[in-house]
Formats: structure tokens, C-alpha cells, sequence
DNA sequence: ATAATAAAATACCGATTGGTACAAAAATGT
DNA sequence: ACATTTTTGTACCAATCGGTATTTTATTAT
């Protein structure tokens, strides 16, 4: 069991892992934009010096959001493309799972906070540059993976190939986010994607 | 000769018309979401109730916003899809046009608006819709103009080329905003839309 | 002159923003 | 009992948001 170190003073009580978790959702379910500490603060059931003292402000609130979503959505949605199925059926996958009706919030946050850089703090801003690097990477590594396999368009260069599997991802869950229908955005991307296929002749 | 109607009251001097273009302007270089009627007014040197009555509030304004920006650098946009160039020709210089430096603001005070349908009034929101779709049809019918000229995959829906084409220039307009390099941005671009031109083969 | 009318700006409204000074509360040490 | 230390919340700050009641200004009609 643990030491019970006997500290002096108010014993703590602010649970960060709760009130990161509550932030989290509202950001991701009414967009960064709408989001602000005075409304998150009321969520949680906290006072605002509470969050000022545990996030150090709302640049570092939103920072701490961004990380917690990656960990918790982004980083586990990786783990499939390193599975052993086709380029080919593996992208058909994707793109059905980002237009497919889900129990969480539309849209993405990561894609959210990307798109709408403005009032978002520099750590924050800096934090992004850093995972969507990140995020450009595995999609690259993912092409290559298929490149080797002979399942992709070997004309493309990998990293063009990544730059553009981002782009087309993130406009997808745009798209979803604004309430068009799913179908079509699907169909749109597929459009869009085919050029990393191999050649059908 | 105007027949000088000698009305009552203290003469008409606000400029509807300058307002409209200064804050096009800065509706266009800082972005519907940092700009408001109060900066609007300061920029143009008028008072906000002035501004008011001109507008109606600024739901009223943004509108008034969109329909000049569309009028005066959208529209004529469209111009040149109706010339007599090789579809495959025009998309080039399309893209080539778009990721270039132009002397006005970047990016695309149109996209902007579309993609941050948030804090836009209801007014502004519809004329969105409308004019969103009036911009398909005009890819559209490029793409059906292209059809007849066999310039084109046939395999390919008229509709949702529209769709597609419309989706890839926004999301160009939105990445040159965003300060990605250009050249990335055109090739990537150029990829999605290869799906529309006749195979290779 | 003076009344009537129309268009303008001054000066305000309540709500909300991110951020903080300061005091109350709850534990331990003496 | 009382001081010390740590954590928490109350109550405030100035700035900004969209919006408006009211007054001043400038003109014409009488």
C-alpha cells in the first residue's frame, strides 16, 4: 500500500484525469471555436482558478485536450493500418469507418483544431504542427508498407502519397462534421484516392 | 439630369458602397471569425448605429459581404471554365492559378465562410447553401461540357465530378490560407483530380 | 424664426471573454 | 489552542461582443 506520506495542508481534491476528460468532449462535441474556459469550468463542476492552477491557462488547457484526444482516439486509429490486409481494402475500410455513423461526437478535433488555427494558443498551435507531422508520417509509412507489397501506384512518390492521404482524411471528416451526406463524401474520396492505386489495365 | 427631388432632413453621406468594399476587405485578410461591427465600423469610420441601419446587424452584413465577394471575385472567376480550352488544359491552369501569389489576401474569403459556418448568421448560412450549389453546377457543367468533347473518364458521374472538383478547390484554397507550401498543395491537388481525366492507357 | 423631418453619432446596454487578487477551508506541526 | 501550509472557491477585473435608446445635426416647409 502507499507510504501516506502525511502532508501538510488542504488535502487535493481537483481530479485532472476527469476534468481532461469532460474538456475533451466539450471541445470535441461543440468545436474549439465555441469552447471556452468559463463553459468548461462549469462542466466539470470546478472554479476557474482550479483549471488556471492545472492547465496554466486556456492555451494550455487546449494543448493538454489535444494531447489527451490523440492518445485516446488518434493513436489507437493507427493501429489498423499496421494490420496485414491489402493497401487497397485497407483504405476501403478507412474511408467507410470515417463515414459510417459512430457513438462519439461527428467529426474530428484534431481535424477541428487544424482547420481552425485562429484563437488557439501557440503551444496549441505548435502542438499540431508537431502531430500532423506525425500523422503525415504513418500515412507515409503505410504507403510504403504497400509499396513494397506491389499494392499501390509506384509512380507516386511516398511522401507526396502521405501528404495527400492527410489531406483527403481530414477533408473527409470536414465534410462529415458539416452534415454532408456521408455517402457522397464517400464516394468523392474514393475518387480522390484512386490515383494511389495500381493501374487497373 | 437627376430631377433633384428636394427631399426634408439632413442629407444621405454614408457611402454603402465604400463600407461594403472596406469590409469585404477585412472580412477577406483577417477572417469571418476575428472580424466584427465594431472593427468594421472603425475601419470604415462610420458609427455602428449607422452601420445598422445600412445592414440590418451583422448577419445582414456578412450576407451583404458574401453576395459582393461573389459578385466581384467569384463570378468572374468562372469566366474563363466557359472558353474554349482543353478541360485538362484549364484544370492545370486552374490549379496553377490558385497556389500562386495573387496581390489580394489569401485564400478564399468564400471557403472561409463554408468552413466556418459557425457564428455566421442564419441569413449568411443560406446564402451559403445557395451559392455552394450554384458553384457545383458551375464545375458541372464544365465537367459535361468536357463529356461531349471526350475530354474526360466517362466513367466517371457528372454530379459528383461537380462535387469532387468543388471539394478540391476548397480544400486548395483552405491550404494556401493555412500557409502550406504551394507546390505540395498544387500536386496534391493534382493527383485527386487525375480520377477525372481519360486513363492513360 | 420656427416646426417638421431625416440622417447621423454619442453613449450606453447586458452578456461573455480570458484572467486574477484574495480569502475561506482543511489538513498537520507545535 | 494556535500557527503553518496547501488547496480550493468567491468575487472581482478590464476588454470585447452584438445591439440600441437617445440626442445632435442638417436640411426643407411653413
Amino acid at each position: 500500500m502507499t507510504p501516506l506520506p502525511k502532508r501538510r495542508g488542504r488535502p487535493k481534491t481537483l481530479d485532472r484525469a476527469r476534468i481532461l476528460a469532460v474538456a475533451t468532449e466539450s471541445y470535441w462535441d461543440e468545436g474549439p471555436a465555441s469552447m471556452g474556459v468559463n463553459e468548461v469550468c462549469r462542466r466539470a463542476g470546478i472554479s476557474k482558478p482550479g483549471l488556471y492552477r492545472e492547465f496554466g491557462g486556456e492555451d494550455g488547457l487546449t494543448a493538454a485536450v489535444l494531447d489527451h484526444y490523440w492518445a485516446t482516439v488518434i493513436r489507437p486509429s493507427f493501429q489498423p493500418l499496421a494490420a496485414e490486409h491489402s493497401f487497397a481494402g485497407m483504405l476501403d475500410g478507412v474511408l467507410t469507418w470515417l463515414t459510417s455513423e459512430r457513438g462519439v461526437p461527428a467529426g474530428c478535433l484534431f481535424a477541428k483544431m487544424r482547420s481552425a488555427p485562429v484563437n488557439l494558443g501557440p503551444e496549441t498551435a505548435a502542438r499540431i504542427a508537431v502531430l500532423r507531422d506525425e500523422m503525415r508520417a504513418v500515412y507515409q509509412a503505410w504507403f510504403e508498407r504497400g509499396l513494397v507489397q506491389g499494392e499501390v501506384n509506384a509512380a507516386v512518390e511516398p511522401e507526396l502519397a502521405g501528404y495527400l492521404l492527410d489531406t483527403q482524411f481530414k477533408t473527409v471528416q470536414m465534410l462529415v462534421a458539416e452534415g454532408e451526406p456521408h455517402d457522397l463524401v464517400r464516394e468523392q474520396a474514393r475518387l480522390a484516392l484512386a490515383c494511389l492505386l495500381p493501374s487497373e489495365q
